[in-house]
DNA sequence: AACGTACCCTGCCGGC
DNA sequence: TGCCGGCAGGGTACGT
């Protein structure tokens, strides 16, 4: 479930559950990806933030319960066979979904981030004010690399992922493989606008599900019947009927109409 | 510093 | 039917 849309669809169906309960345990096995899990026990829950595709949980005593979906990650109200973690808390139990393993734990003084570079170095939020003309344009122009690539690392904007790149791409017209430096500022101003629309509407049909309908536990969004480009290999474009390419872009899919 | 590539995991799907 | 390669919404650890 893990870019922004989604992320943040979760934060918002899982706030209600948790706020002001008291995190009894955390139950796991497997210390190297949950890590520091027991400096969060026995707090309550003041609020549950996002940056990015991380979740933070905050809790009482200054202390943060940082999650990290990865690609397969989610929060269930009943185990699976995949469950990898349990949040015991006063009323319920959320366990944590996560069949690749992936996802991440880590529980942290508020702030401090340390074993966490990624969300140390994170852009600004994409749909937030943070996400400005100014800086981004800087940083196209300070990289050589594809506008896919660079688009994924997360430090343009936080929070962006293979589907909504390849979707922001083809709504600003622009081709995923030209070297971010050699964008002009109208073209970077259609992208930048792009990213927050697809991703602005994207949160509002509650994100993407691709696969995962069985299981999907409530959590289906819709936004996969208005792609345009992504997973559409071979597909008619929606706009002008040309095949739906699909290349490589380090080791990742990228999908554009020519 | 800034890229590219291999690797981390498990499940599923299409092709043979 | 059964097996196998390739791929999957994430990120890291290295090499150059």
């Amino acid at each position: 479930m893990p870019e922004l849309p989604e992320v943040e669809t979760t934060r918002r169906r899982l706030r209600p559950l948790v706020l002001g309960q008291t995190l009894r345990q955390v139950v796991h096995r497997d210390p190297a990806r949950y890590r520091n899990t027991a400096l969060a026990e026995g707090r309550r829950i003041l609020e549950v933030d996002r940056r990015g595709k991380f979740l933070l949980f905050a809790l009482e005593g200054g202390v943060e319960l940082v999650a990290h979906l990865g690609m397969t990650g989610g929060f269930r109200l009943e185990p699976t066979p995949h469950t990898r973690a349990a949040l015991v808390l006063e009323g319920r139990t959320l366990y944590f979904h996560d069949p690749r393993r992936f996802g991440r734990l880590f529980g942290v003084r508020r702030g401090d981030y340390r074993e966490i570079p990624l969300l140390l170095r994170l852009g600004p939020e994409p749909l937030s004010e943070a996400f400005a003309f100014p800086g981004f344009f800087r940083g196209l122009k300070e990289s050589a690399r594809p506008l896919k690539a660079l688009l994924l690392d997360q430090r343009l904007a936080a929070g962006v992922g293979n589907i909504y790149a390849s979707e922001a791409l083809f709504r600003a017209g622009i081709r995923p493989t030209v070297a971010a430096c050699r964008i002009s500022k109208p073209r970077a101003e259609r992208l930048r606008l792009a990213i927050r629309e697809v991703l602005a509407r994207a949160l509002e049909v509650g994100g993407s599900t691709l696969r995962d309908f069985s299981n999907a536990q409530g959590e289906s969004g819709y936004f996969q019947l208005e792609m345009l480009v992504y997973d559409r290999a071979g597909e008619p474009c929606r706009q002008c009927g040309t095949t739906i390419q699909q290349i490589r872009q380090g080791q990742r899919s990228t999908f554009y109409c020519p």
